[in-house]
DNA sequence: CCTTAACAAGACAAAGTTATCCAGTTTGGT
DNA sequence: ACCAAACTGGATAACTTTGTCTTGTTAAGG
């Protein structure tokens, strides 16, 4: 549910969210977030399908939101992505359960619901905002002398 | 995270939950959960590793819970096929990061938690005693003339 | 118009998951 | 002892996910 292509998703989606409004490089965003470059760039055009990026090429190119941080959710980043499964009628095509889910797969449900709702309820601007500990991806800027 | 096998050890335990304390065989368990029989025996020796179940062979064996119902919850089962993966550190290995996650991965392994959390909450007999609707994974028995 | 930076798209490879098959081994009953 | 019912373990296949590579296509700038 939160697969590899999920978590590159995000990593990409956050670094850019801390870029907002500019573009990135793929190549930019692969470095920052330590994802294989051919890979994101398969993930990115998911998220553009989705219409959450914005893509253009050639020479000062590159990957730009197409909405700022604080209108995508987690959630948004996900389904463009690996769509959250929800149980929405009997995994066993019992027909006396039809659309009614038994005991167990009402309270797997549950949970994936839990997980949507926490997902539906964090915009990526929420996530950079967080007060909590470290900047999101990134290790604190370095003191350099020279700078 | 639910992943097939999962959703059949899920399956598998329920049915034995319900037929508890006696046996089932290996395909009957198979043919009652709707599992491919070849497949779910390697399930089932998963179950065993982790010590839920109890396999005997030859004759009149079959498939037993080694505790009853009420003393396992989903997430021993989930746990015992596929652990559920909690983000303990960060996945960029930012040495500034460490053990605190950052608030990306914070969120991510808060939902996680709250599967956790809900699959730790029920125990296969909750499941089988709910009173909602349906029996867990069965039709409901047909009233036959003959019977 | 040519070069170069950048994304696009498809083929392909590696790895993991799901599923099948078969030749063993155990066990109870005759 | 033998037979038949059941699980065991290994090999293998199909499919999906993840990842790489190569060849295009687009666009800016001189």
């Amino acid at each position: 549910m939160i697969t590899q292509t999920v978590e590159y998703a995000l990593r990409a989606m956050i670094h850019l969210s801390h870029h907002a409004p500019d573009a990135q490089t793929t190549e930019q965003i692969a470095v920052a977030t330590k994802v294989p470059s051919a890979y994101l760039s398969k993930v990115l055009q998911g998220l553009r399908r989705a219409e959450l990026l914005h893509l253009r090429r050639g020479i000062g190119g590159g990957v730009s939101l197409v909405k700022p941080p604080d209108e995508i959710t987690i959630l948004d980043v996900v389904n463009a992505v690996d769509p959250l499964q929800r149980i929405v009628s009997c995994p066993l095509k019992l027909a006396s359960h039809g659309e009614k889910l038994c005991p167990l797969h009402r309270r797997m449900d549950d949970a994936m619901a839990s997980v949507e709702q926490a997902f539906a309820n964090s915009t990526l601007a929420d996530v950079l905002a967080d007060p909590s500990t470290s900047v999101p991806l990134c290790n604190p800027p370095k003191r350099k002398s020279g700078r």
